[in-house]
DNA sequence: TAATTTTGGTTAAACGTTTAAGCAGATTAC
DNA sequence: GTAATCTGCTTAAACGTTTAACCAAAATTA
């Protein structure tokens, strides 16, 4: 068998790559006898097994994912579609859904919709194309239109959303209350005494962002706090936004006591505002953002933020997903998991030192 | 023929995916025509090809890709390796290579390293294992043993680097001139009349943080300036170690007058600490971080930076794979790219008011 | 008009696995 | 001592494409 196994190493070096079958020549037993023996079958002798695993590690065998997902129709590929990764929350979500994933054997594709419908469809398109067994997804800022998620259902793959979610489409979900968060937020705010609270909000089409108006819409109503349209102000949440929207907000002629920004990255745009003008944060204007990406801890001062629970709505999105993988029938009952968000305190709408 | 179709769109509502065989039934033609109809094959008569497409269309037939890539050997698929996706430098490498790369059918799989050698060996053993045609990478921190990388190369994988290289893995590298950037963010310093600059580096083993520092030490001897051991410094470059070396540069007996951060990230904790002390930026120190990340520009001051031509650097990489890829044999001719880097000049190192 | 080329396909094998079905020989049952 | 069961394989088909080799009929050439 050692001049067999040397004769291929020898073949195998200036050839292909090793396949079961050059396994199977070299211990003179059948193909399918080497595929059962590297997956453990009942029905093949330890002695066969030992000798196969043995072969395969000294020429360096790697099994064909190709031949296996084709034979088996499934890839063990998920796609995963995220608006973009350079956030923490995204970047944190994807970490957990891999660690999560990749115990099980998937492996995921990563693609990045930029908040555009187009390259979102786009991916859509190619992550089906690649034959993934399932999708995970944030949906885009501009996505209204359902339609190319629709096609995932119809296709009978398991379809999760998180985050990013959309009502009509029914479908499972794993995400935070954001109506109750603006609540939380709104609460605080008027325990540190702040009177006309603003918002610099999401855009109300997307439902976490609508929620988030709502709640705070309904959080105003609840302390007896006025409406003013003024106030309420709806944008993409960019840093840049965050400045002109913030400076906005500082031109009126009554101006807010406190800023409730629905993004942490527009909230730091805010706060540079209010910094440039030398206004006093939280004493004069209270900050607010959401997210609680890792700057906010770090920036002067530091920013009162919702932890989202990145990690958490991860590894729960994958979970999700390969409870569906795993059974045959596609089951039509959802699941759709709010988690409770954390309000983080810091000194930016902290106005009591604290204890 | 539409009774044949109407016939058959009834069966698939039920049943599985459209394949060739089901196009080719309607027709009652072979199924080698249909593929060579799709793939507008000399041989295949126009009117069998509009045939075929409008049937392929009708039945909503999606080409499985697993087949295909089993049957010609390509999967199509790129992996790309990076140390996170959280930085707006390599999300946006990522964004222009994949807009490349999907132009010519290939679609791209991102795993992040985390930094972590551990993670990033799994992402290559997981892409292998996946059967992509080709790797881009940018290392992890961690990373020194190359066996890995070897394990791709002689695979006969084609395998592009950037930014985080290593030179003395022979492989195609892009990335700009590490060396020369410090050499012109030192004489920047130098004209800004500073004359004790320090240097917050990468960890020296890295290739690009390395030169980083060789030109850095470089540029001073040319400029007659001393090398102080206290003022250089090496570290991971978040923000977090960005805050506690700057804070250990302030506790020197005899402070620095500016400080090069070889990162946005570690620069920004940088800046927060002077901040926090009241020092003045750009006058009693001044600051110059690297990699040109958005918020250089949005925070106050804003941070001269170093931008790294992400959108260069991922086109270049997706292009150099596709060379590889279209050569049938393996070339060995390496194509080392060295791009210019350019110097953005902000408020926290111009002390003279721009003209 | 016979020989040659072109057109428009068809047939069959292959890519590397998995797996249902089959089967010879050994073991156990009664 | 024969039937039933178990062990440890083998054979062959299948997954959906692609493609080399082949072929009949039509068109062209000489």
């Amino acid at each position: 068998m050692l001049k067999r196994l040397s004769k291929y190493t020898q073949k195998l070096n200036k050839k292909k790559k090793t396949t079961i079958k050059d396994i199977a020549n070299v211990l003179k037993i059948s193909a399918a006898a080497v595929s059962k023996a590297l997956h453990d079958d009942s029905r093949i002798s330890d002695k066969t097994k030992k000798a196969v695993k043995r072969v395969a590690e000294e020429l360096n065998y790697q099994p064909n994912h190709l031949a296996s997902a084709l034979r088996s129709g499934k890839s063990k590929l998920v796609g995963v579609i995220v608006p973009r990764t350079n956030s923490n929350f995204f970047s944190s979500v994807i970490e957990n859904m891999e660690e999560v994933l990749n115990k099980e054997g998937y492996n995921i594709i990563i693609t990045q919709s930029n908040e555009s419908y187009k390259k979102e469809c786009d991916s859509i398109h190619a992550l089906l194309f690649t034959q993934v067994d399932g999708i995970i997804a944030s949906m885009a800022n501009e996505t209204v239109d359902l339609t190319y998620y629709e096609k995932i259902k119809s296709k009978g793959i398991p379809l999760v959303l998180f985050d990013r979610g959309e009502n009509n489409l029914n479908v499972d979900y794993i995400g935070i209350d954001d109506y109750d968060s603006s609540h939380t937020i709104v609460e605080h705010l008027v325990n540190q005494n702040c009177k006309r609270i603003a918002h610099i909000g999401g855009f109300k089409r997307t439902r976490i962002f609508n929620n988030r108006i709502r709640g705070y819409i309904d959080a105003l109503k609840k302390h007896h706090l006025p409406l003013d349209a003024e106030l309420l102000i709806e944008s993409n949440l960019t840093i840049e936004e965050g400045r002109t929207k913030m400076k906005q907000l500082l031109n009126l002629k009554n101006r807010p006591d406190a800023v409730y920004v629905a993004g942490d990255y527009a909230a730091l745009g805010a706060l540079q505002v209010l910094n440039e003008a030398h206004i006093k944060v939280p004493d004069e204007i209270a900050l607010v953002g959401f997210g609680n990406e890792p700057f906010t801890d770090m920036v002067t001062p530091s920013i009162t933020s919702v932890d989202q629970q990145s990690a958490k709505i991860g590894k729960l999105a994958a979970q999700t997903f390969l409870n569906h993988a795993k059974k045959t029938t596609y089951s039509q009952e959802l699941n759709k998991q709010i988690l409770d968000a954390e309000l983080i305190i810091r000194k930016s709408s902290n106005k009591k030192p604290l204890l």
